[in-house]
DNA sequence: ACAAAGCCGAGCGGATTACTTGGGATTTAG
DNA sequence: CTAAATCCCAAGTAATCCGCTCGGCTTTGT
């Protein structure tokens, strides 16, 4: 039950961009080196954000990453659904609407029990956007006097 | 974001042994049979499950498995633990008591987001016993009229 | 034109998963 | 006493997935 890098990593991507909302395209090299990731390896995770709309990418020089949508509409949930699949913890209860479900459904206690786990977990993840982050960081931040941002090792 | 088939197997165990609570040992080719799951492989998990005090073994001919405790002592979480370990969605925010918290924990927005998602995850496990799924299974048998119990696929 | 960026697909080594195999050691039944 | 039923354990293994890297292309601002 661990998140891949790619949940991790293309959080903490996310939220960068949302740092710099409104400020133009950030480049993805910035990005990287601000975090400690690799930048060919993020870059494969923009890709994916980019198909998903939740970034818009500008060419060329000068060019960069942008946040698709404003950080209050951006989830946590967002993120993680386009980089690690569908939430659920088993594959008979992910969330796809029209996915396979198992033909013993209806009399099948752990698919209850694998249900509830997934709805809590989307709740939390779909509870938390890229703004209420940034809000929270900001506190945190206040109460410590502290600057730094990202776990590194996470 | 997916359990292994060790925390799905050993759960549709663990619920087989609750089934049968009481009646002295079961041994594991039927367990194996009835949810259709190799015996060698859940054998391991047994294994596993022993150590960790949630079953008992009886060797010998008529011997077999039992539960460890009565099924209302016998978390969800209980059995996940043992087979997934830790509960976390990352390395960082894992729940081992003085387990290692990286240096930025104090200033790190993310790691307040998985720690939710952990603790939602631990709540949903931590409050379905064993009894509780029994008696769940019971009230969707009785509401559908049907018998069969455990998703195949899973 | 050139450099700064994003875009794309392939490759790749190491880890993990989901088992299987092959042997023990114990206990009960006959 | 022996045979069968059972649990116990360690090793092996094929396939998949993860976490990248690499090389080359396209777009665009200066």
């Amino acid at each position: 039950m661990r998140l891949s890098t790619k949940g991790r990593y293309g959080m903490r991507a996310m939220l960068a961009l949302a740092r710099r909302y409104g400020e133009g395209p950030v480049p993805l090299k910035e990005i990287a080196e601000g975090e400690g990731l690799s930048e060919a390896y993020l870059e494969q995770l923009m890709s994916e954000l980019r198909k998903a709309g939740l970034v818009r990418s500008v060419r060329g020089a000068q060019g960069g990453y942008l946040l698709g949508r404003e950080p209050a509409a951006i989830t946590a949930g967002d993120i993680i659904r386009v980089l690690e699949g569908p939430i659920g913890p088993v594959q008979c209860v992910i969330e796809i609407p029209g996915g396979e479900v198992c033909h013993r459904a209806e009399y099948c206690v752990e698919r209850i029990l694998w249900e509830r786990l997934r709805d809590s977990i989307a709740q939390v993840l779909d509870g938390s956007t890229l703004a209420d982050l940034l809000v929270e960081e900001k506190k945190i931040a206040l109460a410590s006097g502290g600057w730094e941002r990202s776990c590194q090792p996470s």
